[in-house]
DNA sequence: GAAACCTCATTTGTATGAGTATATAGGCAC
DNA sequence: GTGCCTATATACTCATACAAATGAGGTTTC
């Protein structure tokens, strides 16, 4: 996948990251001495440490001089940042978790499909138009087309204006994607989501707020319900 | 304010991450090299690479061996962590940044609110009536008001149940602090917004989804008109 | 002449040992 | 008890050395 390997920090990060939200380590346990704990992960003090500057700026833990290190309240973890979400979908997805990103993304893209369709300028129009041609040319059961997809998405928030939108754009549609990646490989003959991203491109481009605001509620709900199912009925 | 001293490596952290938010240092631009750039700091290259390790971390920079440190494309920042917020907000509060938190705020709130109804338990429906009965004795012209404020708008967060909705909370509610605390002290008679609080919890406490959502709505803009009435009239 | 390969220099990454600063706990005087 | 002091554990900072990665440019090979 990533060509350039991983360093020695970030690999401590990563796992001592993913005890964290594994629950392994929970809220308020302490670490062990930076000494031992780096002696433990077979590593220098300096690789440790870094490691550890990391999970602190992304509110993991937090250390202070005599009192030692210790995990941090849930409440201050930064969950919408790339890499937690990837350290938390690190094995299996969790059907709770994507329901929740779901969720988020429901209240989210709607929005800012109608702020884009008020303020997209005609390159971002244009963005759309690519990505959806992209779309329908690999289709979405390749790579490339899934690809175009993410753009299409990435076009929209970026033309809302918005900059904590347009934030918030990377970290749900990575999420988003993580958590279908496999339906599309499991679901046998996955609906087709084309015209629906061509109802919200019209709408976008007609300068139609609500019709914006309407059909990508209509798309996320049917992509939510397309989850659901492939993942199994539960409720 | 804050009791314990600042150390070294979040001192640089903060001074160089502030030189990048405010477009000192440009996107693509490049750091010198380790030692000299340490050296120009004062400090030891140890105490550098642990500021640079945060930044990395929170996506505003990224480095590679032979090619250097370069800052990343705004795309990539974190803009929704709390200390990035904190830099932006250093010195002037931007009109057009609290618009667009006011425009996330907007959209993220009543959402919450919506789901709180649906999903509260009692008690988080005693800690929102714990704040605002602090709000009501303390007044929203004191700290511990303003603090009474945040934490009922912490609870509906929380009882949403959406842990992407909670981490949203605390970077929201903090901008919108930040970004409102001037406000109190220019204006001369600001409105009691106690009673549209009220409203909110008696939907969430009556379970009334789409009650909470509309009042909190009203509320949010409401508070994003005197907002822009303190900041002075500009459209 | 083009392509694969190799060498080298530059930059970040890792290791180690020493010393400093800071906050907690416990003792001591009052 | 209350306030101050001291000891100590822990993270923080420093300096130096060496290792690894990577991009550039030269070299061989066909």
């Amino acid at each position: 996948m990533s060509g350039r390997r991983e360093r020695m920090n970030q690999l401590v990060a990563r796992k001592i990251g993913t005890e964290i939200l594994k629950g392994e380590r929970p809220p308020g346990s302490g670490f062990r001495g930076e000494i031992e704990e780096a002696d433990a992960w077979g590593v220098s003090r300096t690789v440790y440490r870094e490691a550890m500057r990391s999970l602190i700026a992304k509110g993991l833990i937090e250390s202070r001089p005599r009192r030692g290190t210790h995990v941090r309240d849930p409440h201050h973890w930064n969950l919408l940042d790339l890499d937690i979400l990837s350290w938390i979908l690190s094995d299996e997805p969790d059907p709770a978790f994507s329901g929740e990103i779901f969720e988020l993304r429901a209240i989210i893209e709607p929005a800012a499909a109608a702020m884009a369709a008020q303020r997209r300028s005609d390159a971002h129009l244009a963005r759309m138009e690519d990505a959806l041609n992209q779309m329908e040319r690999a289709g979405l059961a390749t790579d490339e087309g899934r690809l175009a997809d993410r753009a299409f998405h990435a076009a929209i928030f970026d033309a809302s204006g918005n900059n904590f939108f347009i934030a918030l754009s990377a970290p749900v549609e990575a999420a988003v994607g993580m958590t279908t990646r496999f339906k599309q490989e499991n679901q046998a003959e996955p609906r087709d989501s084309l015209p629906d991203h061509q109802a919200v491109f019209a709408a976008i481009a007609k300068q139609d707020a609500d019709a914006a605001s309407r059909t990508m509620a209509k798309l996320v709900t049917l992509a939510w319900d397309d989850m659901r199912l492939a993942v199994g009925p539960r409720d």
